[in-house]
RNA sequence: GCACCCGUAGCUCAGCUGGAUAGAGCGCUGCCCUCCGAAGGCAGAGGCCAGAGGUUCGAAUCCUCUCGGGUGCGCCA
């Protein structure tokens, strides 16, 4: 239901029967021809770059394919199509064709924008994937919320979307982890506990402490490590990841997959996937050069077990095992991938913290060769959030001292405002963060701004509805829509009518941010609109007494509201019906 | 030293995968609440899109180089 799409293909077809009548030659390629809003209203409601794109292979001047196209574009929908500039072909669509998009977006509701271009294609989407080692943070917050608003935009636009967290249950972080979870079981037993440099300090391993205790009274006490650290290690874990859980609950992120990197080792599945590798002639002995510049201290030559990334674009060859023959983190990550492969997705995306940026290039690199190129993979890297407080930096946490955890900024600023503002920069900008300006209510803050028009939205509905007007879908559908014929009016419902299309584009790339600008300017449309009803009291929206116009208007509303929700539900935010 | 990301109005940032005269918010300037839907509204100023080349009908967008900022750089995940 995208029109413009829709018209791309009225355009094409007048294209081919110029082919046909030997206007145009024969064979010539489309896919460049674009149908889009143009940058300047004044230009039309839709413009396409056709005859530009198809003069050189075609040998004509732009200006003669425009015309002969012009001349065809006999749609009913389009009520003109002039030349102008170099060769584009503005075309104005008549007031019907968005009275039409208003009742689509009325009777479609929640699924107005809903879009097929994924396919049903199957899409793995990873993200946070944070060590189970302690409570998420600010750092995971982003990139928490990045991922879940991606994978409810994929899902919307026609993907079979799995949302997927890696647990890094693997490394020595775990040890770690296992090991100052015994100092607080020791010291739930009424020892003094040795939180030695290295090991994780927080308040949140006292409650595990207590429940190790619970579990085995006194009887580790005196254990060697080898005797309890993998009991202890398993337990922290799943102590640390139901933490985690409830965090993102908090956040109103939900995982369909959790899965587990120990689960990789001592069953064969890491052997497999470096097979894989080995079997396409892409794993060798070899020794590393140096890194160039700074070198470090203790370098050495020495000969590891090497993947060829080089082969598919990286830099230099990655080490896949250590000296001592254990894997490299990057093994079991191999694995991890050739596992998502093997599930049969079509495409996998990754968020990753702008501080791996450099882990881009090889993962592309593994996917490639296992996939045979077949199983395309993004990495989408999160840039850092920056928190403020009326300006000043805010850095200290109340509960964990040396962090800022995601339940502070939660608390403090809610889930909603803080999925929204999360998504008010691209994914690879950084972000500020200020908890005084998130609150605000005021236009500078846009999460206020976009809930303020939805409640403004349900608040015409409720006026109506008091004057005795049927707001009722079905009623407004009946309505007669003609009655909207102000250009301002025609506007708001010009961008209402380009909902589908942001959809698509903010699919594509990956990029729902998107939504969020796009929402914004609604917004600002929607708000405009209501104000110039103050000077001009027909453009308001209940007419005293005049119940159909009444009626056509709110329908518009009714319109820019169902696009404000559907739009708000990709971001995971929830509607305002009122503000207070 | 190498790689990746970034550089757009005074500030914070968009810019729809190459389109027409580059946009928004804040800040600034000027108007607008005796009455109506003002937790504000309208209008204006402000730009060599870091710089230099190149690709083409057309470049903020793609390529190369330079400058400036961030991140990362064997046996840490």
């Amino acid at each position: 239901m995208n029109l413009f799409t829709d018209l791309r293909g009225v355009v094409v077809a007048a294209l081919e029967q110029m082919a046909q009548a030997g206007e145009l030659p024969a064979g010539l390629d489309y896919a460049n021809v674009a149908v889009e809003p143009p940058r300047d209203p004044a230009h039309g409601d839709m413009a396409t770059n056709a005859a530009m794109v198809l003069a050189k292979p075609a040998g004509m001047k732009p200006r003669d394919i425009a015309d002969r196209l012009a001349a065809r574009l006999t749609d009913p929908r389009i009520s003109s199509a002039e030349v102008a500039g170099p060769g584009f072909l503005n075309l104005r669509l008549a007031p019907d064709v968005w009275h039409g998009m208003l009742r689509t977006a009325i009777r479609e509701a929640q699924d107005f924008g809903r879009s097929q271009i994924g396919e049903g294609a199957k899409v793995n989407v990873e993200f946070v994937s944070a060590n189970p080692t302690g409570p998420m943070h600010v750092g995971h917050v982003r990139g928490a919320v990045f991922g879940d608003a991606l994978a409810n935009l994929l899902d919307f636009s026609g993907h079979d979307v799995t949302r997927e967290y890696y647990v890094n249950d693997g490394g020595a972080q775990v040890d770690v982890l296992a090991r100052s979870a015994y100092e607080r079981y020791r010291e739930a037993n009424g020892l003094e506990p040795e939180i030695s440099e290295g090991l994780y300090p927080g308040d949140y391993l006292i409650p595990v402490g207590e429940a190790l205790k619970a579990k085995y009274g006194d009887s580790l006490l005196d254990k060697p490590e080898s005797e309890w650290l993998a009991e202890i290690r398993d337990f922290a874990t799943e102590a640390m990841m139901e933490m985690i859980r409830a965090d993102l609950a908090v956040l109103g992120v939900r995982m369909d997959v959790y899965s587990s990197e120990k689960a990789l080792y001592g069953t064969g599945r890491i052997e497999a996937a470096i097979e894989r590798l080995k079997s396409a002639g892409l794993i060798y002995r070899g020794v590393l050069e140096p890194p160039k510049g700074k070198l470090p201290e203790d370098w050495e030559a020495r000969e590891q077990t090497l993947f060829r990334s080089t082969a598919h674009g990286d830099d230099v060859d990655r080490p896949i095992q250590k000296s001592d023959g254990a894997w490299t983190y990057f093994a079991p990550d191999i694995a991890y991938h050739w596992d998502k492969i093997s599930r049969g997705f079509d495409q996998l995306i990754d968020v990753f913290g702008a501080d791996h940026g450099g882990y881009v290039k090889r993962m592309n690199a593994a996917v490639k060769a296992l996939s045979n190129g077949r199983v395309p993979l993004d990495i989408k890297l999160i840039q850092l959030v920056k928190l403020f407080k009326n300006g000043e930096p805010f850095k200290m946490s109340k509960r964990a001292g040396t962090f800022v955890t995601l339940r502070d900024v939660v608390e403090e600023a809610g889930a909603d405002v803080t999925r929204f503002i999360m998504l008010t920069r691209k994914n690879d900008a950084a972000l500020d963060f200020d908890f005084a300006r998130v609150l605000e209510q005021s236009k500078d803050n846009p999460v206020w701004y976009v809930q303020y028009a939805s409640a403004r939205v349900h608040s015409v509905l409720r006026r109506a509805r008091e004057a005795g007007i049927d707001v009722s879908d079905e009623a407004l559908l009946a309505a007669d829509l003609s009655r909207i014929s102000h250009s301002a009016e025609l506007d708001l419902a010009k961008k209402v009518a380009e909902w589908p299309r942001i959809v698509e584009h903010a699919a594509r790339a990956h990029e729902p941010h998107r939504v969020a600008f796009f929402l914004y300017e609604l917004a600002s449309d929607l708000h405009s609109l209501w104000n110039r009803g103050n000077e001009d009291t027909s453009l308001r929206f209940v007419q005293d007494g005049d119940f159909d116009t009444s009626q056509a208007k709110i329908a518009l509303v009714r319109a820019v509201g169902v696009v404000i929700s559907s739009g708000l539900g990709i971001l995971g935010v929830t509607p305002a019906e009122e503000m207070r």
